[in-house]
RNA sequence: GGAGAGAUGCCCGAGUGGUUAAAGGGGACGGACUGUAAAUCCGUUGGCUCAGCCUACGUUGGUUCAAAUCCAACUCUCUCCA
């Protein structure tokens, strides 16, 4: 592929973001001669973004920074029916209420991202609802609906899976694609968004939007999506102990993000270092060079610039200072994950099963029971194998907490409320 | 409308009357080794008041001393025919 002369697609080939484009050379030209406005599509299935939203977030970061304009689009309308693609199941319906509430989750991760407001390359936040809520039906199909095929759309590889696997496929969950697409049209007509990016999962119904464009007269319509980010062992990124990677402080703690950056296969230091940090590409040349141990150096700048990006800079810095004591000094850091107990509760011993249960380490006190059996479980760092052990306050150290670990990694204080 | 096939634990997938909380694999978690990495090896992987009990194989009933396994109805899915 020869050179871009556009900043932005430069910028996002460098770091490796593009996976397809629908048309490069005539996508780059656009780009080199004016502002393009371009939007990537949240839908709305849960209270907060986690990282993979956190890859296109990033490109409309860098649009912005190229000097283009950012469209930031949530779901309200489309999560009402849920996005099919490579899903093998049909999602749960979302009530309108948790619509609203994940809408609001959502949101707030933006603000630190993205520059908003009205200037010629503000970003700024539209929700579908406000167009696809309000269509007539039979006015839709005889406008919209009769440029789709359905042949075409069943040749999609995003539907393709649920058709081999001999899956239902509703025809709500059909029609997805088509307010996708329809989407685009209405982005380009009210804001003359020319770009609609996403993941490469997304790839499908971002073309049928360009198509549907092509039919219904907008100017062209592009495509780009990333690839689909996996760690160089195969696993899909962003699955943690606890589920997924989320963005949002009040269900993933800027330490736990940390950490998840921190420990990072040294094979995806570099690739990672691109997408989730905003370090020049010299920086990380020479950080993804680093060999042996001295690449732990590279991971705890991963993880302290992708923290400071998502919780900032003063929550990632203090994420960084907490895991050096706890790891490399083995001291007591005052700010790791902590839970309250009751003092009435706590003066007279907590059972450490349901200790273990409320300090979010174990499920239930059965999988609590297996993990002491099992040696993984310390008090103080001191390994405890008595189940029936009761925790008191006479455990509290000179640190004025009780350090509860699960393994080498999991450290939770313990601390009497009041 | 007719004829077949199917629904098993987080996922895939065995299992056709008791010895089955249910083979095997994947994933996840823990341990060893290391560098808070990978690979490798080992262990765990429904709940509880845990040498015992309870709940579980689409749903509801039934047969039986005993059912994931047999029967009936229902729900959902798939394939073929109309």
């Amino acid at each position: 592929m020869s050179e871009f002369k556009s900043d932005f697609l430069r910028t996002l080939k460098e770091r490796g973001f593009i996976h397809q484009v629908s048309d490069e050379s005539g996508l780059d030209d656009l780009f080199a001669k004016e502002v393009v406005t371009a939007y990537v599509g949240y839908d709305a299935t849960a209270t907060s973004l986690h990282i993979g939203n956190l890859i296109s977030a990033t490109m409309l970061y860098w649009l912005q920074e190229t000097g283009h304009r950012p469209i930031a689009l949530m779901g309200g309308g489309t999560s009402m029916v849920g996005d099919p693609s490579f899903r093998d199941e049909q999602r749960k319906l979302l009530t309108p209420e948790a619509i609203s509430t994940n809408i609001e989750g959502i949101k707030k991760i933006f603000s630190r991202i993205l520059r908003f407001g009205d200037g010629p390359t503000d970003a700024f936040m539209v929700n579908n609802a406000d167009w696809l809520m309000k269509l007539n039906y039979v006015e839709f199909l005889r406008d919209v609906g009769r440029h789709f095929s359905v042949n075409r759309m069943l040749s999609f590889d995003s539907v393709k899976l649920r058709l081999d696997r001999e899956q239902s496929l509703s025809f709500l969950e059909f029609n997805y694609m088509i307010m996708q697409g329809y989407d685009f049209v209405e982005l380009s007509r009210r804001y003359g968004c020319r770009l609609q990016m996403g993941g490469s999962d997304q790839w499908g119904n971002i073309i049928n939007g360009v198509d549907l464009g092509h039919r219904m007269g907008t100017p062209q319509l592009y495509a780009l999506t990333t690839p689909l980010l996996t760690t160089s062992s195969g696993a899909k990124m962003g699955k943690s102990a606890s589920g997924a990677v989320w963005l949002n402080e009040d269900v993933f703690s800027p330490y736990d993000f940390w950490q998840y950056w921190r420990n990072t296969e040294d094979a995806d230091v570099g690739r990672f270092l691109k997408i989730f940090t905003r370090l020049p590409l010299s920086e990380i040349a020479r950080l993804e060079a680093l060999g042996g141990a001295e690449i732990n150096e590279a991971k705890k700048i991963l993880a302290t610039e992708a923290t400071a990006i998502v919780h900032g800079r003063v929550a990632a810095e203090a994420s960084a200072e907490t895991a050096r004591t706890t790891f490399e000094e083995g001291r007591v850091a005052e700010n790791l994950p902590s839970v309250e107990i009751p003092a009435t509760e706590l003066d007279g011993g907590i059972g450490l099963l349901s200790l273990m249960v409320r300090a979010g380490l174990a499920g239930s006190n059965g999988e609590a029971r297996r993990h002491i059996q099992g040696g993984a479980v310390r008090i103080n760092d001191k390994a405890v194998s008595d189940e029936r052990r009761l925790i008191g306050s006479g455990e509290i150290t000179a640190d004025g907490v009780i350090k509860l670990s699960l393994g080498k990694k999991k450290h939770i204080l313990i601390r009497r409320a009041a």
